[in-house]
DNA sequence: ACAAATTTTTAGCTTTGTCTAAATTATTTA
DNA sequence: TAAATAATTTAGACAAAGCTAAAAATTTGT
């Protein structure tokens, strides 16, 4: 596989996962930064080699092969970003551009060591589970800080969005995983909270609170 | 710069340490296992970069940008052989073909932060020196086995061929960097060699002997 | 249901990096 | 030094991955 089928394969999966039911040929050209006829070629080829479902017109989907080199890639892909983190000392927000590219290197030994030497972490540094060796990829229980009621605890466990501008932001305003939150108050109008974070009291927007996820802590 | 590109400039890099004055397509070919052909287009490419000097049938050589570089493609090869080994705990066999992968990946903070962690290490896992941030080449002062007259005593630095066959016989004949030598006798008709390792006797081929570097002790 | 708008595909072109076969230049050898 | 041999370059082709513009299919709106 090329380093560009790699990219296509995840960007369906990333897809899929987003809840959408059928993924159309625009989709993946927005996701992938290219234009409709590039993916209408390269889809021909990957389901050339069996990784999609392809049907001109009918949009496109991952076979069980597709599914688990996405999960491969993935795998891959946030071993390297909690490398960089644990190991290396890289800020959250500087990861992802890297672990881009290192995903692509191909060593099954490299990337089980990897994960060795990492203590076989379950979540990389944006709280995104990590597929195990065979796949496996475990289910976040977890909920949108918007959603919970007011008076309700949680713990931070992961963002949404995990662009370098909404983490940068969160590091200004001193939020992080792990951090205990409590929802004082919510505003009507905007949908803006209070909350409590640790010891400090904090107003949020709605965007904000609708990229954080959250486990509540049951009192 | 491409794979690629990266991948012909490290071999003139090569092929010129390697004492050779003038560099021939056919040469750069042979190491790189394509066509003279093929070289011929890439040296058009990478003169158009200003990476290499070339004139048509005069052979090529790299510009000081292209040494520079070449250098910093051999950096990044050598370190992340040395992680590979040092950190994930592969042998010295497995290595080669992982770091031709790793040393693509675009990062200078990856670099620094990795000869960090490594400790800023001096030579690679094959003894051969790691340039610096800067390009400066650690000049080896070792010389060949074969070539010490009888009697004298050496420690092995280094392996000259640092093919997998090569490593993997040493392995087998515990015979490892660091070992202490002693020349005690070089038969006139094959050049063979009897050695002390360590403790050991050892009988060795004139082409073993002229694959490990050496650096002689002064008694 | 039909026209308009949108989506998707096709066709044809570009670049990179490769190849084979043919032509050209350089080097050896007789 | 002239022919033979070897090295190198050129010409033309191909596959991967992209693009633009045009054609075709689907969806939407009235
Ligand atoms: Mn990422
Ligand atoms: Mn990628
Ligand atoms: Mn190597
Ligand atoms: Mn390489």
């Amino acid at each position: 596989m090329t380093h560009s089928e790699e990219n296509y394969i995840k960007a369906i999966f990333h897809l899929a996962s987003s809840g959408i039911d059928v993924i159309s040929t625009n989709a993946v050209a927005e996701k992938m930064e290219t234009k409709p006829s590039s993916v209408t070629d390269m889809m021909k080829r990957l389901s050339e080699k069996g990784l999609v479902h392809y049907k001109k017109y009918q949009g496109v989907s991952l076979t069980p092969l597709g599914t688990k080199t996405a999960l491969s890639i993935i795998r891959k892909h946030r071993l390297w970003e909690v490398f960089l983190v644990e190991k290396l000392g890289f800020a959250w927000d500087e990861v992802h551009e890297v672990a881009e590219q290192l995903e692509h290197i191909k060593s099954e030994k490299l990337i089980d060591k990897l994960d060795e030497l990492l203590s076989f972490p379950k979540f990389d540094p944006h709280g995104d589970p990590i597929p195990g060796k065979n796949g496996e990829l475990m289910e976040h229980d977890s909920q949108v800080l918007g959603q919970l009621p007011i008076g309700s605890v949680a713990l931070c466990v992961g963002v949404k969005d995990s662009s370098a501008v909404f983490l940068r932001f969160l590091d200004r305003n001193s939020i992080a995983l792990g951090n205990k939150m409590k929802i004082l108050e919510k505003e009507e109008f905007d949908n803006s909270l209070r909350i409590l974070i640790d010891e400090r009291e904090l107003h949020i927007s709605q965007q904000i609170a609708s990229n954080l996820y959250v486990k509540k802590i049951e009192l």
